[in-house]
DNA sequence: TAAAATTATATCGCAAACGATATATTTCAT
DNA sequence: ATGAAATATATCGTTTGCGATATAATTTTA
């Protein structure tokens, strides 16, 4: 009936889609007691990595729009998790830091990767497998960096 | 600094949203035209593919609970591209089916594949190298859909 | 140096996701 | 056959994601 092209199990994005869906889900169960999501995970990643960033620093680390960053970072202000101070040198640029309670949450948070690997060896067999398509997910992301700024 | 396992480079979950999300992104200048978004599109390969359903039916297909895919097929039907019905055996179910104009877009659509596939390997070289992640994409998925079914 | 262009961030509106809850229909148990 | 459990879908509320637009500060240009 339909193209063969066409077909839902011919989709590489749909797969994407749906593992990174999922995956998010997987970090329910140890992000909820932390009261976070998973993008804010990710926010809290970046600034444990490094305490000072702009909004900019933020957003092009997580490939992120700053319309999508800035709110993200005004429920974490209003959370107690972060800071945003004006920018000295450039007034325009605002400066996230984080609070105590959000360097204190490392501490609660820096058993969450191995939970999640421990867990999804359970279901799938070999981690090796896995770390094996990390180089061509970072080719698929530049490339698609690329196409995406084209348009 | 921070723990070396949360480190955002050492976040695959991170890869699949960022690489999903990009992915996504990369559809805009074909569906626009069709003026369908991405989870629409995946519907409607979904329907083009099986001409009559439940709204279970694609909610499983497509990974996705009632309360994502009701809205989006409500948004659809509104659109003109879909019929929602009362199902005769079982009154709670409803059967969605294309309208004309939902089945005519796909002769719009069939080109679409190629058209990404084509633009994604200007960046990167090599479909095969995505073809062969494909399978441990489906591995996770499995995996995960059991992790998150758990808890 | 004043106007124009650029840059950093914010706001708005809409479409997804998804947890929680509600409603309607069917099936099951007694 | 009737009340209870299960099932299919819908609704509500919150957070994301993102295009479009606005605002404020800086840099560039004429």
């Amino acid at each position: 009936m339909a193209y063969e092209q066409l077909k839902l199990d011919n989709q590489l994005c749909f797969r994407l889609y749906t593992a990174a869906r999922l995956t998010m889900g997987a970090y329910h169960p140890y992000l909820d007691p932390l009261g976070i999501t998973y993008p804010q995970y990710l926010v809290m990643l970046v600034l444990w990595e490094h305490e000072k960033q702009t909004i900019m620093d933020i957003s092009h680390r997580l490939q992120l729009d700053t319309n999508t960053v800035t709110p993200l970072l005004q429920r974490m202000e209003k959370a107690g998790l972060i800071k945003r101070t004006k920018g000295k040198e450039d007034a325009r640029q605002r400066i996230v830091t984080l609070t105590d309670k959000g360097l204190a949450m490392q501490e609660q948070a820096k058993h969450i990767p191995e939970c999640l690997s421990a867990e999804i060896l359970n279901h799938i067999g070999s981690i090796e497998e896995l770390t094996k398509i990390v180089p061509t997910l970072d080719k698929l992301i530049e490339g698609l960096k690329q196409t995406n700024n084209e348009h």
